[in-house]
RNA sequence: GCGCCAGUAGCUCAGCAGGAUAGAGCAACGGACUUCUAAUCCGUAGGCCAGAGGUUCGAAUCCUCUCUGGCGCACCA
């Protein structure tokens, strides 16, 4: 809806202007002043030489479209009233036709990679937002049009795997775990399952093997699926990461000194260059994750490419870019999203977690007493930048007043409305027409926020951040409980009672697919 | 020392490509079920938008500085 006006106000503008329009503000106004508004005589009046509100003026008069009933002008905002009966053809079109939730494809595949936590051990809650705002996000994207490939990467090689083979080895072997090892109660259990003739190598191999196991076993309980397992084993070992290197050496963005092998990564904005072999001839982790970006987009073609990190890693995001552009990608292609780091508090005492030290709270362990749903909405309902203060023992707590439930009722009182309809024999078909009479204040709040469903997931799409759905999703729930509180759907005469069912079915329809997509469940009853 | 993110109601957070009276949830207080699920609704109260300057017709929003908190600045992973 909102992007309808935009289309509608911008040709006002170029009739103004005779330029073509920048991008339209439309905000919601204060009550009283219409539907929707807009500021943009503000930003014209320089431009044009002319005091907003004559600017403003000329705007209301330019426009003309038969969804929009009047645009009136207050101060240099121009107010908006959406047309009753447009706005009943628009929402019924579109809600027959399916358009109210669907984007045409963008023939695009967008990779997105997150939580690619080590296999080092389980999964634990300062990785739980990361994987809620990354597996929503996906699902965001893919119904805004994308073809979205769900990654995790597995940093399954190198120094960390070493620690962990020689970790479950001296449980084995019934000695101390070495100083720097991991020292989790988890390693015995893994220590159960492996032969004890194995080489350390092994160990670790097989070690890491059954801890991803867990990782997957607790992401699904949290309803988040990958679609693929991305191994640095198999893309360092059984790869060919001399052709990365031969590739830079050509473009003479690799040089020697010390021993090492640096890459020129200040020529592209980074702070200093960095090195990609080190003296010892091992890989630096830079190396394998850009030879993974080289695989990403190079051979594996993905248009668009996101990785999901925690704030923590925001020191990496410039040598990342930096190494991209290198490789001859595009700078827009990679988007990086930092999700804020978690205080994890415990009654109010912070602490921190260390999977080496074995000291943390398990994802599982969160699940197994806080309700998924809950959550991941507690998760999804901040913007990501949000730093964010979770107290696991607040949290188990206060399940009951999740907002999620607050959402979720509102659809199980759109179902629960049709049970009692059929018992009541009250005939519906969902060609009836959405207005029967005149249209209530409620409903008609409730008609126009449901239009703008694709607005808010277009706009979680492109700021990549779930946040925006979930908030407009609880706007939803507040009008149909206002809605439903206040009208007595199943009372009034038969045309009226018929129109309201419509409402609720597309409120239904909105409410279920909007919690799908942030990969929440929608009960019928509660 | 340098950089990134933040500081808005008692608490958790929105609002920030400058725009109308700074909003919501929770907590507090007061109301609403003989009628479709009260996990709901309605109302009241609560604010020097960290502080100080600046830009502007207009600043929570932009700029500078200060204070406070978190996180980074490796031939670590």
């Amino acid at each position: 809806m909102i992007a309808a006006l935009k289309t509608i106000l911008g040709r006002a503008v170029s009739e103004i202007t005779g330029q073509q329009s920048p991008d339209i503000a439309i905000q919601s106004p204060p009550s009283g002043f219409g539907d929707f508004s807009t500021p943009i005589a503000f930003g014209l009046a320089k431009q044009l030489r002319q005091n907003p509100s004559k600017i403003a003026e000329r705007l209301a008069a330019a426009i003309d479209d038969p969804l929009i009933k009047t645009a009136d002008t207050e101060g240099g905002f121009v107010n908006i009233r959406v047309s009753d009966r447009e706005l009943e053809t628009w929402l019924d079109r579109q809600f027959l036709s399916k358009e109210l939730t669907t984007f045409e494809s963008k023939n695009q595949i967008v990779q997105v990679e997150f939580v690619s936590a080590n296999p080092t051990g389980p999964l634990h809650i300062g990785h739980a937002r990361g994987a809620v705002v990354g597996d929503s996000l996906a699902k965001i994207l893919s119904k805004f049009g994308y073809s979205v490939k769900k990654e995790y990467y597995l940093n399954n090689r190198g120094r960390q795997m070493r620690l962990l083979g020689e970790s479950v080895r001296a449980v084995m072997d019934g000695k101390a775990i070495p100083d720097d090892g991991y020292k989790g109660s988890y390693i015995s259990d893994v220590a159960d399952k492996i032969d004890r003739t194995d080489t350390t190598e092994q160990i670790s191999a097989k070690a890491s093997d059954i801890i991803l196991e867990g990782i997957k076993e607790d992401l699904a309980e949290f309803s988040i699926t990958m679609d693929n397992f991305f191994s640095e084993r198999e893309l360092i070992d059984n790869g060919n990461i001399s052709k990365l290197f031969d590739f830079l050496q050509q473009k003479e963005l690799i040089y020697e000194e010390g021993g090492a092998i640096w890459f020129k990564s200040s020529m592209f904005g980074d702070d200093k260059d960095r090195v990609l072999k080190k003296s010892n001839g091992d890989l630096t982790y830079f190396a394998s994750d850009i030879y993974y970006h080289y695989n990403k987009f190079i051979i594996r073609k993905f248009d668009k490419v996101i990785d999901v990190w925690g704030a923590d890693h925001h020191g990496y995001v410039g040598r990342m870019k930096a190494a991209c552009r290198a490789i001859g990608i595009a700078p827009e292609r990679l988007s990086v999203v930092l999700v804020q780091i978690v205080n994890l508090l415990r009654e109010g005492e912070p602490f921190s977690m260390s999977t080496r030290s074995g000291q943390f709270v398990t994802l599982k362990e969160l699940i197994d007493e806080v309700n998924p749903d809950a959550a991941r909405f507690l998760f999804l309902t901040r913007k990501v930048t949000s730093h964010l203060d979770f107290d696991v023992e607040i949290a188990k707590k206060q399940v009951s007043e999740n907002p999620v439930f607050y959402v979720q009722y509102a659809y199980a009182r759109t179902r629960s409305i049709f049970k009692k309809a059929l018992e009541q024999k009250v005939k519906y078909n969902n060609k009836t027409p959405l207005l029967a009479g005149d249209i209530g204040k409620l409903e008609r709040a409730l008609m126009i926020e449901l239009a703008c469903y694709k607005d808010a997931i277009a706009k979680s799409a492109l700021q990549l951040d779930p946040f925006y759905l979930s908030s407009y999703l609880l706007d939803i729930a507040k009008l149909f409980h206002q809605f439903y509180h206040e009208v007595r759907i199943l009372g009034g005469e038969k045309n009226m009672i018929s129109s309201r069912l419509r409402l609720c079915d597309i409120a239904s329809y909105i409410i279920a697919d909007g919690l799908k997509t942030l990969g929440i469940s929608h009960p019928e009853r509660m």
